[in-house]
DNA sequence: CTGAAAGCGCTTACAG
DNA sequence: CTGAAAGCGCTTACAG
């Protein structure tokens, strides 16, 4: 049996629809005992309004579209979490999209969020602003979450310089000075950052001593990787500044297997990362993707703040693992 | 400036927007030249179709509504990965809705999805058949994932029995018999059945052994205070099967604390248990996500083969953490 | 091959 | 307070 619409329950109730629909958007337009039949019809034929028909009339969805990268595990979990939260609390539902590595899909996946969903929220740290202009044009209210824009679009970023000025200085403070960087894949602009803000504080706590970058991608391997390059090369350092937490865990491992005792630190803060002690950068993903959300809604309701890069501060999380913090 | 519709595209090729339609939908149906011309009208003035008002019109959203529970990290990453792989291959989008604990909001927001989606799959592990009922009613067709059904739906469900067996066996032939097991919240319907199939077990590898089952809930320190429990009664035992691994975890440290070196092991492969090499039972669930959508998908293309259960078998990964196995 | 028209299920001025 | 009617942006028989 097909569901009931508006109409089934006009006629049950023997009104016009449009009393049924005010019943529902403005009951207080309807006199009592109308309203009162109109209920049990709807009750006792299970009515639900159809969210698309009403959506076309009132060019509102309540939905919001997210475009997410492949992102791992907690991050995931976390960033959609508050988002949800954020959405549900304000009446608003989730259109999710992962992004693909084909461009062209994720483009056409975000064309096709047009008409279901009334603003969108988008993360795409590994596209330039040209790729990412391409994706997101259109006339979809947007907000983006660490990713390189263009067009002046409301932006949440990290905080990657505050996170590493406190950790350097934490490091600095311990009395390590020839500290050395595992960056992150070129192009991602969260590595970038990382690697930049290490350079600085580098020069401000080290000024003689010339700061080394190992490029990695983020991964474990790469972590690893890196530490049995500094030994094949007898690279002289006190610490480890890996640009994530899992390239941190390779080179923690391959520290433990070199009997070697570093200062060692990532960015992130994966449970792995508290499990085994790492001293990382705490980011709080649900924390991120809630904010995100409530902007957007209130772009979407008209109040408009002007755009800007809200900046998400990184805690530090002093652990001890190596035996050398 | 708002968005082209059909309209504006017709005018400006000089054709009907039936004409436009047909060149979106039906391509072979319209002359060359006309088509060409809509096609540049199309790309001149970036129009995507509405997809609300195409899917009032053909009854077809090409979208899923995904309703899940609070699931940590890596399950709720991977099982939305799993889904949205198979569901974009189809063509098809993803809304999601995340179970609030308030079941009258859950219901809420299922209900808001009529309209917008084709089908649900929806995993409500902690719902008796009567809320689950009262949740998921009305005409959606409907894929469960590890939910107890009352309705004959399509279900998918992780073989517990199957893997349970798996690891009872694996003890056995390392000469544990007195296995104790940590349970999961009340309720859930794998700690219920982990529990049953820990029982049949026991029963078949050590029938004079009276088996043993303490209360836990799925978290980290019920674990530890279950082997508080089991020293502080001086139980004997020889190993542990927890419900799942955050218990396992729990249990594994509360054990080493106390010095005890005693065969161990949790359920679901977290990120974690590989780490520190905790035997455990792993369930891809980006494997279940993938099947619960094309399952369902092959409902919604009107091939309607009898609903059943699938059952989905974890698999045995042994490891050695605690210098028992 | 193409267009005029009806219809999908709602909402909302406009009258009364 | 209530209803008839137009309209949201599409698709699709039905004619021609």
């Amino acid at each position: 049996m097909a569901d009931a619409t508006i109409r089934d329950v006009a006629r049950r109730a023997d009104v016009s629809v449009a009393s049924v629909s005010r019943t529902l958007n403005a009951p207080a337009s309807v006199q009592e005992a109308t309203r009162a039949r109109i209920l049990t019809a709807i009750a006792e034929l299970g009515y639900v309004p159809h969210a698309g028909a009403r959506s076309l009339s009132t060019r509102l969805s309540h939905a919001i579209g997210v475009v997410l990268p492949d992102l791992h595990g907690e991050f995931f979990s976390e960033l959609v979490r508050g988002m949800d939260r954020a959405a549900s609390a304000q009446g608003y539902q989730l259109f999710l999209s992962t992004m693909h590595a084909d461009a062209a899909l994720a483009a056409q996946a975000i064309r096709a969020m047009r008409g279901r969903v009334d603003g969108l929220i988008v993360m795409a740290p590994q596209l330039g602003p040209a790729d990412l202009a391409v994706m997101v044009s259109g006339s979809l209210p947007t907000v983006l979450i660490n990713s390189i824009d263009g067009a002046g679009r409301h932006l949440l970023r990290i905080d990657n310089r505050h996170g590493v000025d406190a950790l350097i200085d934490h490091f600095a403070a311990l009395g390590r000075r020839r500290i050395v960087h595992i960056g992150g894949p070129a192009g991602n602009i969260d590595a970038t950052e990382r690697a930049d803000a290490y350079r600085a504080a580098m020069a401000r706590i080290a000024p003689d001593w010339s700061p080394i970058i190992i490029d990695g991608d983020f991964s474990e391997e790469a972590g690893a990787a890196a530490v049995a390059r500094l030994i094949a090369d007898k690279t002289p350092f006190d610490a480890i500044f890996a640009a994530n937490d899992m390239m941190a865990l390779g080179a923690l491992q391959a520290l433990r297997n070199a009997n070697l005792f570093k200062s060692l630190a990532g960015f992130d803060d994966i449970p792995l990362a508290r499990y085994l002690g790492l001293t990382t950068l705490t980011v709080r993903m649900d924390e991120l993707g809630e904010r995100a959300v409530m902007r957007l809604i209130v772009e979407l309701k008209g109040q408009s703040p002007p755009p800007q890069i809200e900046l998400v501060k990184p805690l530090l999380a002093i652990r001890a693992t190596s035996g050398a913090e």
